[in-house]
DNA sequence: TACGAAGTATTCGATATCGAAATATTAGCA
DNA sequence: TGCTAATATTTCGATATCGAATACTTCGTA
């Protein structure tokens, strides 16, 4: 038995101090911060929830991006969505449909090109994982007021719209 | 050339769209979407810039864990926060000690344990990459007011403060 | 004290991921 | 039209990660 592991809010507290003295401005650690590390904590349930469902977090994030997307992507842009080589895709993909959760089909004005979209397999799984995942992030939030949730959404929403200027 | 990549905004407006027509409540998918989207932009962005250093994501994880932690961590431990398998970080631990930047010794108490700790190498390397990260950091957060950026480190620490009662 | 259960790090074989090279198609332009 | 550069996916060899098994220590308790 470990020294008891300390709780996340001390943990951001403490990473916040370092960052601070590392030279970084305090408003801006405090947020990139607790992004961060409710990320994490989202990532660890998330692992949790999807081993009942034999699918790793990997296979996850392909379903998810396709179901978000609300259209058919490429191997190269779930690779960008998902954070992972493009050669890697191939065999991710080649594994999800192998199960029949995606299928590949030719774009038919460039022939370089892929189109992978979700089954309807692919799209019960979303469904099922998602209202299990969906408990855990209300139980999150639940110490927020509606007033404070929707300001919350709208400071997050202000950063997310300025995004693609940055790495541009 | 792939057919534009839609921008951060769209990506963030259908993803809570298909959260909600999925039967997730909206003003918890606004917020959730919007942090899983800022740290995956922010990790494509460490990635590059860790590339320079010749460190892996893997790699640097463990670098901050430990200068965030303020003290010595256990192997387990540095699993735990960096959301990876005890055996691989036998691995990771290996290669970062062999490049000098971690040292293990012993625990006096348990010798089960070891403990994992930053060398001066090790402190070094953290400070220069602190130093470029903050610069991304700051300008994600330029759109906010320094009034803002308050508010959104407290409604986001509010929600840090209830994880651990979640998960136990 | 002695002994079984639990904790901790590592090893090991199987699998996933990476970066570079290969293959094929398309775009730009002289 | 040709020719070069850029795109997109896959293949391939090297490396990283995983889960299970192993070796050892410590804890709880009879």
């Amino acid at each position: 038995m470990a020294r008891r592991t300390p709780s996340a809010q001390e943990l951001h507290r403490r990473a916040v101090a370092t960052y601070v003295k590392a030279g970084g401005e305090e408003s801006v650690q405090r947020v990139i911060t607790a992004v961060q590390g409710l990320t994490k904590k989202l990532d660890q349930w998330y692992a949790h929830q999807l081993v009942d469902l034999e699918v790793t977090a990997g296979e996850w994030a392909v379903v998810t991006s396709l179901a978000k997307a609300g259209e058919a992507l490429t191997p190269s842009q779930l690779a960008e969505l998902t954070n992972v080589a493009p050669s890697s895709m191939t065999h991710r993909l080649d594994k999800l449909a192998e199960r029949g959760l995606v299928e590949r089909s030719p774009d038919a004005e460039n022939r370089t090109r892929i189109h992978v979209s979700l089954t309807d397999a692919g799209w019960q799984l979303f469904s099922v994982a998602i209202r299990g995942s969906d408990v855990v992030e209300s139980d999150v939030l639940q110490d927020l007021s509606d007033a404070e949730r929707g300001e919350l959404a709208r400071l997050l929403e202000v950063v997310i719209a300025r995004l693609d200027d940055i790495d541009a």
